[in-house]
DNA sequence: ATAAGAAGATAGAACGTTCTATCATGGGCC
DNA sequence: GGCCCATGATAGAACGTTCTATCTTCTTAT
């Protein structure tokens, strides 16, 4: 590899004329002539110089790498469409800009391994934190330290920290609302995850949505669930041991995954979708479109939100300003056929 | 941050000592006593000291990150279990060795990006490259500079270059020879891509179990398709367009991905599968469990590669041998129920 | 003629490590 | 008393950049 002393000696310049002409943005005082510009530009080539990012980001304290933070509970990001869409859409605006991105996990509600390795490691620029526990310990820390920081889907606990959030209570509503449209009234939401972000806002749209309705919510049909394919089964093989006079007759799922692992259930009972049992899922990922029937779906900007959070990072990275640090993205819902006819149309 | 002289000062030591008692392996002259060493620690628990991982880089030529490269057409990454499945093997081994990972792309056919940032990029020991194009110039390169590389999926075109595959000619090989147990002896494949690595050597398989069988192939049941569920789609709305004298009564399909877009597409016309149409997918992702009906599909260990690969990586980053340069590892049949039921049995 | 400044350049000090080479000191042994 | 060597230490040269401070010329306005 050849280095910039090992041009300049070949071209007969300083370290610091060739510095200026082949990695310079003109920011300082050097100042080289047209001649020496040419000589050097032919002796780069001629060694084939590439410069060093280490030696480069030990000065300029900057890596160009951005480092992306992932929960880990074992099968997070092979299995689930959230976690590498968001990834797909943090990728495509990192390489956009010309960053590079680093991967880390946290393992379990363990953020420890995050802040001995990313967080304090000059090796990234900023920190992306994809569904960071509430209250996260990283987050205070990285604001208190100045530490660039963005997380996505986080309730924001200060108003200093960068989210990126769908509108998850609307999603709920939109979902429920749905459902009583096309005549539902004993509708059950299999619950998410407790402690992920997202799990009580959508719980909250649909109890809404049941009260605009008029229509009281039986605490029966809040059944604990997650945001699992095997969640979604055993959901509704344990909802469906109850009489059937307890049964609902349209279902909220938590996540896609789980309202497929829902579908598998009822099948195996006999029961068809739509026609004897409703389901509504969240995410609307690939997935969706795919299921047999397709799943009706809210639709969350979910590629968005990573394309979001990687410019906002970026932008406190290198110093800009970000208007809105807490950005609540729209969610809409795609009708497919798992929720049945539309008698309202 | 605190620094290495900033201690050393606060210690009354010089660098090299805390150098050595801080961050050392013992592997110098470096000498220091137990009165120094305790000071030191305590002087380092005091200023919060953290070792600059950038600073160490420069002057050990080693950075304890390996990078991923990902070929990209657009929806590669977020859309194909194949890929999230392979990262996260390797992420898993990765983090067990207590190495990072970054992430890199070739943006279609053009490796270039790749050569231009990844390669030639100090910041990474070594690269891994998950189904790199045949006669992948980055490859030749890396041979060529002695950078460690490893290949994930990819036809060896010399003894030289290190590659982990599946025995993906057995695999088309059992996809077939299961569909003629059943009895079935108008079987039609749905090609994969042309290009990548994976689709000659199935199909290959897929041939010799029919000549096996004493079944001449016929040409009109290659039918083109590719790897995405739009492509086995569309390839069985193709297909079905014949007369129904010249159908298949069996599917093999490029991965279970086209498998379930072919499902798809027969279900259109009211075609149930097993019954009138046995189906068989391939690479067995979690994908394959959750389609209705479950899918028949060769089990490819795909996180496995992924860890394989990344173990074969990190010891030539560490300068340790390799026995075996490239494994092929076995695959099986997981007979669901899209096969239909087993005469054979 | 001369001061002022522009143009073209360079030396060398950082950045925070690792690690070789070198230097003291003191104890044991003949 | 002198020699050897173990023990405890340090100075300082790398690593490959960026960038401030400084030094020559040469032009040009007064």
């Amino acid at each position: 590899m050849a280095t910039l002393r090992d041009v300049a000696k070949r071209a007969g310049a300083s370290v610091s004329a060739v510095s200026e002409v082949l990695n310079g943005k003109g920011r300082h005082t050097i100042r080289v002539g047209q001649a020496t510009r040419e000589r050097i530009w032919a002796v780069a080539k001629e060694l084939g110089y590439t410069p060093n990012p280490i030696a480069r980001s030990l000065v300029t304290r900057k890596t160009g790498v951005l480092g992306l933070v992932f929960p880990y509970s074992g099968a997070f990001i092979d299995r689930n469409p959230f976690c590498t869409q968001v990834m797909s859409g943090v990728f495509e605006e990192v390489v956009r800009e010309r960053y590079n991105l680093m991967l880390h996990t946290a393992l379990g509600d363990d953020w420890s391994t995050v802040e001995e390795s990313a967080l304090l490691d000059p090796r990234v620029d900023g920190l992306l934190l994809v569904l960071p526990s509430p209250h996260s310990p990283v987050i205070a820390r990285c604001l208190r330290e100045g530490f660039p920081c963005v997380a996505i889907v986080y309730e924001p606990d200060s108003d200093d920290v960068y989210t990126v959030n769908a509108d998850e209570f609307t999603g709920g509503r939109l979902a429920t609302e749905h459902l009583l449209e096309l005549g539902h009234w004993r509708i059950a939401h299999l619950v998410g995850t407790p402690g992920i972000a997202t799990t009580e806002p959508r719980k909250q749209g649909y109890l809404a949505a049941l009260a605009a309705a008029g229509i009281q919510a039986d605490p029966a049909l809040l059944v604990p669930a997650g945001f699992d394919w095997q969640n979604g089964y055993e959901a509704i093989r344990t909802l469906l041991e109850r009489p059937s006079s307890q049964h609902p007759t349209a279902i909220f799922a938590a996540n896609d995954l789980c309202a497929e692992g829902a579908m598998h259930a009822l099948r195996e009972r006999g029961l068809r979708v739509p026609e004897d049992m409703a389901l509504v899922g969240y995410d609307d990922t690939w997935f969706a479109t795919m299921t047999h029937p397709p799943l009706t779906s809210v639709y969350m900007p979910i590629y968005e939100m990573g394309v979001l959070a990687a410019q906002m990072l970026i932008a406190l990275v290198e110093g800009r300003e970000v208007a809105d640090r807490q950005p609540v993205l729209p969610v809409r819902l795609s009708v497919r056929e798992s929720s049945g006819p539309i008698s309202s149309y």
